[in-house]
DNA sequence: CAGAAAGTCAAGTGGTTGCTTAACTGTTTA
DNA sequence: TAAACAGTTAAGCAACCACTTGACTTTCTG
């Protein structure tokens, strides 16, 4: 079956920082905004390499970019890592939850 | 260029995570251990997809899981989930300070 | 011991991803 | 206004991913 990740917002999120060059962008721009030339001084690849990666990070809604004449700017945005970090620390406590509670069954 | 996500433990649990069928599956676990054709059954494919689907998470350190003689054991790994979770937090709560800062600035 | 149950291995397939180069559009500057 | 700058679009390619089916192994059960 196709991967049709089309219509599921995490998977979207996971998906994008799935790749270490997106995660780098990210990082990057933890420090605040900047425009896509120099998003991409740092990283070995072309340009429009470097803005595919922006496409999916922006189609995640990890970013949001704004594009002022002819520079674009880009800078992140908060609420879709919270989403995917909410989910993690969901399911992270309820499996401590449920280690606890084998710890306890194996205590008796 | 190859994908070379090979030695990069976060991007491996992103990418885990970044499938529906995976999350599912952590879901699932989420309420205690199951074997492999528990966690199967629900899900619309073959066991093999299955599997493989078991040997993306266990290669992520997302599960763990325990052969007992023709049964299999999987159970969540917390640990995976809090390295990724972790990285989102510092990620957003840097770009929220980041944010408020931006905040301060256009109201002065 | 024969057969069912639980899982695994291998090979193949169609779609997706991460990149490339080449050609191009719009915007600023000298 | 010509040239440089910042970014974009399009086409193409090799590797990867999510499946499938078929054959198989190992372990339990009647």
């Amino acid at each position: 079956m196709p991967n049709q990740s089309g219509a599921d917002p995490i998977g979207r999120v996971f998906q994008a920082l799935a790749d270490p060059t997106r995660r780098a962008i990210v990082e990057r721009l933890v420090r605040g905004p900047a425009t896509v030339t120099a998003l991409a001084e740092p990283l070995a690849m072309s340009l429009p390499a470097v803005i595919q990666h922006l496409q999916v990070l922006e189609r995640a809604g990890v970013i949001v970019t704004e594009k002022a004449g002819r520079v674009r700017s880009c800078r992140l945005e908060p609420t879709a890592l919270r989403t995917a970090e909410r989910w993690l620390g969901d399911q992270r406590t309820h499996g401590e939850r449920q280690l606890d509670r084998l710890d306890e069954y194996l205590k008796e």
